[in-house]
DNA sequence: AAATGTGGCAACCGCCTGCTA
DNA sequence: TTAGCAGGCGGTTGCCACATT
């Protein structure tokens, strides 16, 4: 079966839409609501297709629709939600009140996916990509005791595991309870965001606090990228345990913040976190230094894997 | 100042799904 | 049961603004 044109392209306007068309377009809807869209360009007396003027619609002209750029909550959100769903970006908008499926797709292949790329993760899969890591200079490193860096197991953070546990069952096993875990976490957050103003530094301050204390708690590996952290497994070496062990705990992902307004004011709230507690988070670069250039050096520092003690090193040799 | 490169985003394309007759 | 249709969805394109050379 054949599939027919939504509606007769001749004569039709393609390309940007002009304020006199919007107006056209609201103007109708707000009369006579959203629907037939087959009919709509003819009754408002547009020059569209249907189809055109339902993603003007609601992608654009929607008046619940949240404009500017995408909260650090936000951003969480939609990492997470897209560890569970992959590619479904209306179901991911359903999540996000006032985001459109095609901001979401366009603010993640513009901006976190190429983060998550540079961060060295798997944007599909959500895991390290062992293909990004520059592993020979974990080995020659000279500045790297791979003894006492397996003893670093203990300083890890046991609820950093046990979260990281949590999350990898709840994704393999039950998707539907991680989207209701991601969901209530929303509304802790919005709960969080209510009682302390709007100011989502503050949430952020909590949440790097956290982060701050995991830096505190592992002890830097200088010219070592990424930074390596060992796991509490005790599991024997084998591919897919070693993969699954290789799934990144949410914290990992919260570290960066992909727009840019976002990026400074979260380093703003570090340095401020810093300020507060100086010995609970240094910087390896310098604040002096480029903004980009802290942005590298703070993704680096938390790109800390979790790598079983068990692991024979000869394996990937 | 001009040419070129790059990133971001609005909009389009074509396939899929579900509803209806 | 099946054909036809509308609406929804994800992938992709192309334009524009800004940065760099």
């Amino acid at each position: 079966m054949g599939r027919t044109p939504c509606c007769d392209k001749n004569g039709l306007k393609k390309g940007p839409w002009t304020p006199e068309e919007d107006q056209k377009l609201i103007h109708y809807i707000q009369l006579h609501g959203p629907g037939n869209w087959r009919n709509l360009p003819k009754n408002a007396g547009l020059q569209r297709c249907g189809k055109s003027c339902r993603l003007r619609w609601t992608n654009y002209l929607r008046p619940d629709i949240r404009r500017g750029r995408f909260s650090f909550e936000e951003e969480e959100t939609i990492i997470q939600l897209h560890s569970v769903l992959g590619n479904k970006w209306s179901a991911i908008a359903a999540r996000l009140p006032g985001r459109t499926d095609n901001e979401i797709k366009n603010y993640w292949n513009t901006h976190i996916r190429k983060r998550l790329l540079r961060m060295g993760i798997d944007p599909v899969t959500h895991r390290p990509r062992l293909d990004f890591l520059d592993l020979s200079s974990l080995f020659n490193s000279t500045q790297l005791n791979l003894s006492s860096l397996l003893g670093l197991q203990a300083l890890v953070n046991p609820e950093i595991l046990k979260l990281a546990n949590s999350l990898l069952i709840s994704q393999t096993e039950n998707p539907e309870l991680l989207l209701q875990k991601i969901q209530e976490n929303q509304l802790l957050n919005g709960q969080i965001q209510n009682s302390q103003g709007p100011n989502i530094s503050n949430n952020q301050t909590s949440m790097f606090q956290y982060n701050n204390q995991l830096h505190h708690q592992v002890p830097e590996i200088p010219n070592c990228t990424p930074n390596v952290s060992c796991s509490s497994s005790h599991q024997s070496m084998n591919g897919q345990i070693f993969q699954e062990n290789m799934m990144l705990p949410l914290q990992y992902y919260s570290n960066y913040s992909a727009s840019d307004a976002t990026e400074n004011s979260t380093f703003q709230s570090l340095n401020n976190s810093s300020n507060q507690n100086s010995q609970n988070f240094s910087f390896d670069t310098p604040l002096s230094s480029g903004i980009e250039d802290e942005k590298e050096s703070y993704c680096s520092n938390f790109m800390k894997f979790e790598i079983p003690e068990s692991l024979d090193f000869d394996d990937f040799m």
